[in-house]
RNA sequence: CGGGAUGUGGCCCAGCUUGGUAGGGCACUGCGUUCGGGACGCAGGAGUCGCGCGUUCAAAUCGCGCCAUCCCGACCA
């Protein structure tokens, strides 16, 4: 395409709303352009890169099995009332009445109309197992959009769903979407991992992330060292306790002591003068409406999904000062497990603590040398907290590292939450009816896009990875009104046009400099650049975009040069 | 929803403290010079200063209210 006639608008300035590197770049090489928050219009050179995603994912689905449909992005109220969704998605679901009141909503996600859709057509074990995704729009009503097209309200989305006979089926299907995201993200040309994740409230009983990895990521990963373990923060588990045998010898008698106005760990801690490692800390918990006491070591922090998937409550949150009063019968800040009244679980870590400091439920005191077993019981222990650096691979003898990552991908094995919910049922081979089991496999597509960048960039702007370019190579002309010039780069655009070569021909009557400041911004990976001076020995130049190296071709060769780097790249990502 | 910041031609910003003719840079149009890493000169076009109400002879500037955008937090496939 001849840059003279593209609508690319590209920037000097940096956006002053926009934060992120992968969002300034974005507006910068005339990608995109805010609507309004959280919602964005892509510009050609931005929608060619979305084209890009999309075609490398239709391709993977297609291979896996699975068969593209297209759903409605407007939903009736009824269908959500029946998965029990209206009410439990919350404020991201935007509704809205139609001119008879009737109420809808704008799809956040499609397990509602896809096993509507199913339940109607699909009647017997012989037409399963099936899977179907489509690459649509979503609305999500985020309650803070932010870092552009990262975390936006309305994007696209490839979703994907998969039903099954039986429990066998359905982890085949789980797992040919596990290689498929593999063979996606890798033919992205990103670097990635797959993490163990929480299923949030998609629900569903299994579930891992796709991960790029970036420092602006607004995940925390936990992997191992060692072995293959990695998890999302939130998920990632700590190995269970080795517990030393506890002797009641070394026990010493309880102590209260007066700490006036001292309530945190660490003022705790200075006050009494004892490690935070020494201080069981006590956390009451609503959840669902009852208090339940959470105990854990000073120096760590709780895990509120863990909490909530042990409890196996709908709602958890820390519990209020009238709450805490009525359990502990003192203000927030004295709360202990000694004569408590609710539950008391703890995390694994104060299993084999001896003579610890933890709140005495009075105001301004706080107990010294309680035990376990002796001073209190506890309900029950278990991995509550979450974890840091340096803790147990729960998989190896290993430890955890820290990363950060963005999620592009997420697959669930939904089990039966919806297809029960909303009967979708088949008829079995011995006659019986039974619920087909389902599994839900998303790829954000423009985050996919945004994370690349995050990923690939330096000073001068983007850098495509091969895979994802919107154009293969630039080929500039320094000064289009020298007549050689201009005939040999005509030359080498139709000759690489005529080859299949998606490029762009810098015909724009503007001095080199900003041609070269423009290409690099947009960052295609290869540039031809035709002088006067090169011309006359029988050479062009050919840049590389993620080296930055400048070399000397043959003007006869270099279409044959560039097909080869360009073969060659998008092999490797293969 | 809590805390903070910002809102002035398409973009980046100054002007506001101390009220008095709306400014600069980039971009855009025309002419000329220049031409290998975001050129220069001359001449132009383009703005209800986020919106409303108020104070004042007079408001971009002061006061009150609202809206929008961004950041931090809470929340979240």
């Amino acid at each position: 395409m001849r840059y003279s006639e593209m609508h690319l608008p590209t920037g000097r300035e940096i956006p002053s709303d926009a934060e992120v590197v992968s969002n300034q770049l974005m507006i910068r090489a005339g990608m995109i352009r805010k609507l309004t928050s959280g919602i964005y219009s892509y510009l050609p050179l931005g929608y060619r890169v979305i084209r890009k995603v999309e075609n490398i994912v239709r391709e993977e689905m297609n291979k896996a099995g699975a068969q593209e449909v297209l759903l409605p992005m407007v939903q009736p109220a009824e269908l959500w009332q029946e998965s029990g969704r209206w009410t439990y998605y919350g404020k991201e679901l935007l509704r809205f009445k139609d001119r008879n009141q009737r109420e809808y909503c704008l799809g956040p996600t499609h397990e509602e109309v896809i096993t509507e859709l199913v339940r109607n057509d699909i009647k017997t074990y012989r037409q399963l197992p099936k899977n179907l995704y489509q690459i649509q729009t979503k609305f999500r009503d985020e309650v803070r959009p932010r870092f552009g097209v990262m975390r936006c309200r309305e994007f696209g989305m490839k979703d994907a769903y998969s039903f099954d006979a039986d429990e066998a089926g359905a982890e085949k299907s789980y797992e040919k979407m596990f290689t498929a995201y593999n063979n996606i993200f890798r033919r992205c040309g990103l670097k990635f991992r797959a993490v163990e994740a929480d299923s949030g409230s998609i629900g569903g009983s299994y579930s891992h992330e796709f991960m790029v990895m970036a420092e602006s990521g607004e995940d925390a990963i936990a992997f191992c060292e060692k072995c293959q373990y990695a998890a999302n923060l939130e998920k990632a588990e700590i190995a269970g306790p080795q517990p030393k045998a506890v002797s009641e010898s070394e026990w010493l008698p309880v102590e209260s002591i007066e700490t006036p106005d001292v309530r945190t760990i660490v003022e705790v801690s200075s006050f009494l003068n004892v490690e935070s490692t020494q201080i069981v800390k006590t956390l009451i918990f609503n959840a669902d409406g009852k208090a339940c006491a959470v105990l854990i070591r000073g120096d760590h922090e709780v895990n509120e999904i863990k909490v909530k998937n042990y409890l196996n409550a709908a709602e958890i949150e820390l519990a209020d000062d009238e709450m805490i009063l009525k359990a502990t019968g003192a203000p927030r800040g004295f709360a202990g497990a000694v004569g408590i009244k609710c539950r008391i679980i703890a995390d694994y870590s104060i299993m084999d603590m001896v003579n610890f400091v933890t709140g005495a439920n009075k105001q301004d005191y706080h107990l010294k040398n309680v035990n376990i077993g002796r001073d209190f019981k506890v309900e029950s222990f278990a991995d509550l907290r979450i974890a840091q650096p340096g803790d147990p691979c729960p998989r190896c003898s290993g430890n955890v590292k820290f990363a950060r990552g963005i999620e592009v991908g997420h697959v669930f094995k939904l089990g039966t939450k919806y297809s029960k919910a909303m009967k979708a049922v088949y008829l079995d081979r011995d006659g019986k009816e039974k619920t087909m089991i389902m599994g839900c496999y998303g790829i954000g597509i423009g985050r996919t896009v945004a994370a690349c960048i995050e990923q690939n960039f330096d000073a001068n702007g983007i850098i495509w990875p091969m895979p994802l370019a919107p154009y293969s190579v630039i080929v500039s002309p320094v000064n289009i009104n020298e007549k050689d010039v201009m005939k040999a780069a005509e030359d080498i655009y139709s000759e690489l046009t005529a080859q299949g070569v998606e490029v762009i021909f810098d015909d724009r009557d503007e001095r080199a400099g900003v041609k070269f400041k423009d290409a690099d911004l947009i960052g295609i990976p290869l540039r031809i650049t035709v002088g006067s001076k090169n011309l006359a020995q029988g050479n062009v130049e050919l840049k590389i975009r993620k080296t930055g190296e400048n070399r000397l071709s043959a003007f006869q060769n270099v279409v044959a040069e560039v097909k080869k780097i360009i073969d060659s790249e998008m092999k490797e990502a293969s």
